[in-house]
DNA sequence: ACCTGAACACCGTTCAAGT
DNA sequence: ACCTGAACACCGTTCAAGT
């Protein structure tokens, strides 16, 4: 293999690695075991170098996952036909970017705290559903309405990773079936009501229609 | 102090710690040193037990964080007076959520990859800005339109922490202002055209706003 | 300039034993 | 039933030294 000519001043000792063989040998390991499996001391040896030889490249494991992310855009980000209808374009713009984002789990990692099931959120989830209710939509509609409030107050996206995550390592479904279960349909009616559709509905993709409820408020003259 | 009477055969050796009491310490722990100072020796430590009695009260760390939101969300949501009109009741209720998590930021921990400023991600930007600026919307409130579309699908609050973090770490201003200082007005013309007031524009508070625009769209007739 | 070895100061969790 | 001690199998990062 040729050596490429060096553009400059050659002081010092060659390099042995290089920053992006740093990154693409992380993106590999991420690909393959997720994301809390990379580790700089993995990484090093997974390289055929040493832990610190890496700090030379990064400046700490932060800014390589930051890269890491950066690389990620850079490669999958693809722009789409746009459609004429500006409101259309702006939808398709915003997919694009969730298409991207869901298909790359491990950005989100940790946290999300389950589903806010908590017995005291109840009660708010309850009068976001009757209000929505109240205001003409079936009680699927009304679900739904909500899912995308609570998607994209807290990130669609975070949610359903983890709770897919959940769903493969055990099935913790017992929780949210007990909290279905005791629940008051004289405080809570609306909830009683969907409880035995809540699981269909809940698994149900409404990200789109979601995304296109929160542009038409944005563009509706008020 | 009185003993309180043991409702429950007593068999084998009496509890010195409750699981009050470890998710207590571990509140205290949280609130004063953040959520990433939270450890099973140091909570151990400080409850002035061993790590491994933490395990016969939660399963794990995991358990214990998830019994940590449980127990800040029984104690900090409180439910508002709600308006009459289903509409605002709704916007009511997510936003008291919102703001008990909002005050809450070792909720969110990690990740948010900055602010998806990648180079590549910048077209789209573009286009959801310049579509709602050809739907009618002001520069400003065109920013503040892929604002909201950014953080309900990403995550209002997490990136907000997350940035509110970084402000504090460190200046890390200069990353966002090079990218600004190197768009190319042919290609990117509403950004370049907004880059100047960017800062001030993104610092404003605009959860409201968004919200309010995505109950709209989900209650307008479609 | 780039890399290495050894060490620091930690982790969560398991296992076997004690009371 | 509840707790302890010791150990396992790791972490990210610093420091001083080598080439």
């Amino acid at each position: 293999m040729p050596q490429p000519p060096a553009p400059r001043k050659a002081t010092g000792r060659p390099p042995r690695i290089s920053r992006e063989e740093v990154i693409g040998t992380a993106r590999r390991i991420v690909d393959a075991d997720g994301v809390d499996r990379l580790t700089m001391r993995r990484l090093a040896s997974e390289i055929g170098s040493t832990p610190m030889a890496l700090y030379h490249h990064v400046r700490n494991k932060e800014e390589l996952l930051v890269l890491l992310l950066d690389d990620y855009a850079t490669r999958t980000l693809r722009r789409p036909e746009l459609p004429d209808r500006p409101r259309e374009r702006i939808v398709v713009a915003a997919a694009a970017i969730h298409e991207a984002l869901a298909a790359c789990p491990w950005i989100v990692e940790v946290l999300t705290a389950d589903d806010l099931m908590s017995e005291s959120a109840l009660w708010f989830v309850e009068q976001i559903v009757d209000g929505l209710v109240a205001c003409g939509l079936s009680p699927e509609r009304a679900v739904h309405g909500y899912r995308a409030i609570w998607y994209y107050t807290a990130g669609e996206i975070v949610i359903r990773t983890t709770a897919a995550r959940r769903r493969a390592e055990d099935d913790r479904t017992t929780y949210r079936e007990r909290v279905f279960a005791d629940l008051d349909p004289d405080e809570l009616p609306r909830l009683a009501q969907v409880a035995d559709h809540w699981a269909p509905l809940t698994a149900e993709d409404t990200y789109l229609e979601g995304l296109r409820a929160l542009v038409d408020g944005l563009v509706a003259t008020r």
